[in-house]
DNA sequence: GGCTAAGCGAGACGGTACGTCGAGTCTTTGT
DNA sequence: ACAAAGACTCGACGTACCGTCTCGCTTAGCC
C-alpha cells in the first residue's frame, strides 16, 4: 500500500531517546526531567522527540514501559505458587523504576485520556491477563470450584503491593516478604470461596 | 512567653486560600490550577500564599487535607463491621476530591520530602491508628487470638481500594460493593490466623 | 566561517520589540512600562526579549537609541554655523524621546556598567566624533590656530542644553533659542583662544 | 493654633532615617536601596518613614539634600573669582553623593511632580540665587554693563559640570580643573557682551 | 542524476506559570 | 497619637519549560 515517502525514521534515534530518558530520570528524578535535557543527552533535536511522542509525559511513559517485561507467567503447578510468582512480577515492575517515577506516571495517566488508554491497554491488560490465566489454570486443575472475578483478584494482588511501596511509605526492603504474605493470604481466600 | 510581635496572621486568609484552592481544583482540575488563579479567587496576594506554604503543591495538599475528616471509627461491636466502616471511610477519603487530584498529590508527596513527612504524619498516621484501634478492640473482645501487624492490615485495606479507583480504572460506581467484599475478605483472613 | 547553527533570529522580532517599546514608552511613560506590556504589544514572548536584552533597561536603551540618527554633520562652511548645527542636533536628540525618558535612561546607565559601556560607545562617541570633525575643519580653514580639547568643547555644548531641559526645568519652547545663543557663545570663546 | 494632639514626633527618628538612608545609599547604591533596609538600619518601623515621606524617592531626596550646604557665596571681590567659587560649589554638590545617586534622583524628579516642585524650590532656586547675586555684584562693581539673564548663565555653569561628570563619563579627577576652565570661559564671555 | 518528500540537529519562537521581591498600607501590641 | 513589628495587597520581575517552527543539511525512493 502506502510505502512511506521521504527519509525513513532512524530507529537508533528511538532507542537513544528512550535510553536518555531513563538516564535523566535516574539522575535527576521525574520532576527535574526536561525535554531539552533528554534531547541533549540523546544527541537529538527536540523535534525528533515530538515527532514520536505527543507530550513529554508520553515519552517518559514509553521509555519506562519499554524495559518492563510483562510476560505471561509460567505454570508453576499450583495456584499458591502461581500467585506468588505474580506478586513477585508486580513488585518487580513497581520497584524497578527510579523513586517517584511510578506515582508521577500514575498522575499523568489520570491527566491525559490518551495515556489512560495506553495504560489500560498495556499495563493493566497485561497483568489482568496474567491473573485470568492463573485463575483459569486453577479451575482446570480443580483447585477452584469456579472462576472468581479477575478484576477483584487483580485489585487484591496489585493494590496492597502498591500501597506498601507508595502509600504507606513502608520499608521497601520488606516488600518481598510482604508480597509473599499477600500471595498466601489471597490463595487462602480464593480457596475458601470462589470470590464472593 | 513572648507573644509574637507585629500584625498577626489573619486566619480568614488561611481559610480563603484553602477554599479558593478547592474551588479552582474542582473547576479547572489539578493540572490547570495556578497560584495566581487561587490568589485572585481568594482575594489575596500571592505573597500571602507563599508566606504560608513553601510551594504550590504544599498549598494544594493542605487545602485538600483540610476538609478530610479522619476521625476515629466508632465501635460497631464486631471486627467485621468495624472493618467495613474503615473501608467505607477510606473509600470516601479517596473518592471525595475531584478526579485526578489524589494521584497528582501522591506524585507530589514522592517528589518532596517535606510533603512526604506531612503525609506520613497526617493521612497515614490517622488511618493507621484507626486500623490499630479496631484490631485491638477485636483482641479485647476475643475475636482475635493476638494482634496482627497493623501495617500489613492497613495495606490490605487501603491498597485494593486505591487500586480499584486509580490503578485498574474500574467503574467507580462499583467501588462501594468492592469495599464491602474487601472488608469481608480481610475479616475472614484475620479470623483464620492472626495475620501471618 | 561557521554560520550559526539552528534557527536564525527573526529580525522582524527585533523591530517589533523596539517599536512596541517606543509606543509603550510614549503612552505609559518610563515608570509604567512593563516588559509584559512590550511583549504583548509586540506580539512576542518575553523570552524573545530577554534573549536579546539582558535587562528591561537595556531593552529600552536599545529601543530609544535605535531611531536616533547621530549622523556626521555636513560642512556648513564656517565654525559658527557648524556649531549651531551641532547644538540643534543635540537638542533634537534630547528633546525627541517622551518626557522623563532621558533622565531615566541616564540613571540606568549609571547603575549598569554594561549600559555605561554601550552609552559611551554609541551616544558619547558619536557626538564626540562630530565635535572633533567640526573643530578639525575649522583648523583646516584657518579659523582656529590649533585644535581645542574635544572633550571640553563637547561638555560646553552638550551640558548647557541638558541643563536647560532637565536640570533647570526651564521652558522647553525657549530651548532652540538658547541652543543658538550657546553655539554663538562657544564660537566666540574658541575664536578668542584655542580652548585654554 | 492647633497644637498637635497625641504623642509628638520624635525628632531623633527623623535623623536616624536620614542617616540610615545615606549609609545604605553609600553601601548598596541607589538601585539596591530598599525601604525595609533603611528602616531596619535606623531601628525604625516602615510606618515611621511613610509618616514623614510620601514615597521612597522623596525620603532619599530629603536625606541627600539634608547635608548639602547651598549657602550664599561670599564676595571674593571680582566676577572671575566669584564664578570660580560657584563652579567649585556646584562641583562639590554634584560629586559628594555616592556614585549614581545624582542621576537617579534626577530621574525621580522627572517622574514625580511633587519632587519636581521640591527640586525647583530648593536646589535650582538656591543656585539661581547664587548666580543672580554674583552677577548683580559684578554690575554694581562696574565689571558688567548690564545684568545678563541669570537662567542662561546658570545653565552655562551647571550644565558643563554635570555633563563632565554624568554625561561624558570623563575622569572625575579632572573635574576641578575643568570647573576652573569653565569659570574662566564664562567670565570672558560675560565680559565681552552682557549675555546676548 | 535529479526530484521530491521526509528525516535530522540546532536553536529561536509564543506562551504560560513559577517563585521572589519590593512598595506602600493596615493592624496588632505597647507606651 | 506615635512607636516597632510584621502581615497585607498589588504588580512586576526574570527564569524555566513546553510544544512548535524554521533553518540548512542528509537520506532515502522514484523518475
Amino acid at each position: 500500500m502506502s510505502q512511506p515517502l521521504g527519509r525513513p525514521r532512524d530507529s537508533r534515534v528511538d532507542e537513544a531517546i528512550a535510553t536518555a530518558a531513563r538516564q535523566v530520570l535516574a539522575e535527576q528524578g521525574y520532576a527535574r526531567l526536561t525535554v531539552d535535557a533528554v534531547a541533549a543527552r540523546a544527541g537529538v533535536g527536540k523535534a525528533a522527540i515530538y515527532r514520536r511522542h505527543a507530550t513529554k509525559q508520553q515519552m517518559i511513559f514509553a521509555a519506562v514501559m519499554h524495559d518492563l517485561d510483562l510476560a505471561t507467567p509460567p505454570d508453576t503447578g499450583s495456584l499458591a505458587t502461581d500467585l506468588a510468582a505474580i506478586t513477585r512480577d508486580i513488585l518487580a515492575a513497581l520497584a524497578t523504576p527510579p523513586p517517584g517515577v511510578v506515582p508521577a506516571l500514575l498522575a499523568d495517566v489520570h491527566a491525559d485520556p490518551a495515556m489512560a488508554a495506553a495504560f489500560a491497554r498495556t499495563f493493566v491488560r497485561a497483568e489482568r491477563d496474567c491473573v485470568t490465566e492463573v485463575l483459569e489454570r486453577a479451575v482446570a486443575r480443580g483447585e477452584l470450584p469456579r472462576l472468581p472475578d479477575p478484576a477483584t483478584v487483580h485489585a487484591l494482588l496489585l493494590g496492597p503491593i502498591f500501597a506498601w511501596l507508595f502509600l504507606l511509605l513502608e520499608d521497601p526492603g520488606k516488600a518481598p516478604a510482604f508480597a509473599d504474605t499477600l500471595a498466601r493470604g489471597v490463595g487462602h481466600l480464593l480457596g475458601r470461596d470462589g470470590g464472593a
